[in-house]
DNA sequence: GTCTATATTACGATAGAC
DNA sequence: GTCTATCGTAATATAGAC
């Protein structure tokens, strides 16, 4: 677990640290102690940085969420067909994920212990529901499937985005948008190769 | 099953307890205090019923894993064309998945830190591996698509399947195979109305 | 079977030297 | 900026009464 040491700590060079052990134990399988070993000074060297763990964690999940609500307002999701706008902010949100994967993954685990935990469930909520807004679009234009509520689609979709976290370990010159692709494609038009 | 509350505990009764408390604040974020007060005992008591915390995570997820397990010996998982085969295992698995929700969300949550936890990711492991072979069966026979990688697809397939515990709560009445077909049906013929 | 009381360790955070 | 030392609390688990 314990690292080389570095020159010098920042907030942000201590933070990318801290997310990777929250990751591999689990935010409250991580003590001082574990991070401390991991970024190779002492447990009282880290609040020199930041005022403690909670810090850290909304640090961390803010970063995801500003990135994913980045997404929404580029002008692909705002502009075109409703079906247009919900293939765009799918392929861009797994780009994002990808991009920022230690962030969102520790962002998507979260689970509402904290004050930091209950606002990152909101704000993930937001996000969930202007999704959910645009598949409604989408299906009221006729281009998605009607039969399906589109709040179950939202989380159906997100699901499958989602658990990109659990598996994709990035190595260098990785595709992302190769395996957004994937994503979207079997989204919107499933595993099968002819419709029955 | 029996789920009616009785005078004493069992260490399955105490064992629904724990796993709801489990599920709600995390299992690291939860200490045997919170359990004896979910339960009304003591914590001693407790351990009057169980070795420890970590026996009860042991039995929640060993039910879980036998439960999904128990998909794969069924009739419908060995006969018939491969691609036949991966839509029962999918359904199935969301059918069990939700009759057993509260003991596979958190087989779905366990990060590796205990041999126990450990254990059940290994077996995870062999179950994704037996639908990924179904899958490459059915993409061989022609059935799916082709230029997805089998192992890709089994995983943004349990993405999808194995997010439902991430929101889905059961009502008196819940219809799961209502559910599973829905699941199934945006998995192998995906969101839109007309493939491009 | 359940309780109170407690042993023992681990945790988050702080104090103060350098 | 980093350290050692330590505080106060909370954690897992045990002892023994009833």
């Amino acid at each position: 677990m314990t690292t080389a040491r570095r020159d010098t700590y920042t907030p942000e060079t201590l933070l990318s640290v801290a997310v990777q052990v929250f990751n591999e134990r689990g935010y409250d399988g991580t003590s001082m102690e574990h991070l401390s070993k991991a970024a190779g000074i002492s447990k009282s060297s880290i609040y020199h940085h930041v005022a403690g763990k909670e810090e850290l964690l909304r640090r961390a999940v803010s970063r995801a969420l500003d990135g994913l609500f980045a997404v929404l307002e580029e002008p692909g999701a705002l502009r075109g067909r409703a079906v247009e706008r919900v293939e765009y902010v799918t392929r861009r949100t797994v780009e994002v994920l990808l991009a920022e994967l230690p962030y969102v993954t520790l962002l998507l685990r979260v689970r509402g212990n904290t004050r930091t935990e209950r606002w990152a469930l909101e704000r993930r909520r937001e996000f969930d529901h202007a999704v959910a807004d645009l598949l409604k679009a989408a299906a009221a234009e006729g281009d998605l499937r009607a039969d399906v509520d589109s709040r179950l689609a939202t989380r159906l979709l997100f699901g499958m985005v989602n658990s990109l976290v659990e598996w994709y370990r990035p190595y260098p010159g990785a595709d992302h948008s190769q395996l957004a692709d994937a994503v979207v494609h079997m989204a919107f038009d499933g595993l099968r190769t002819s419709t029955t």
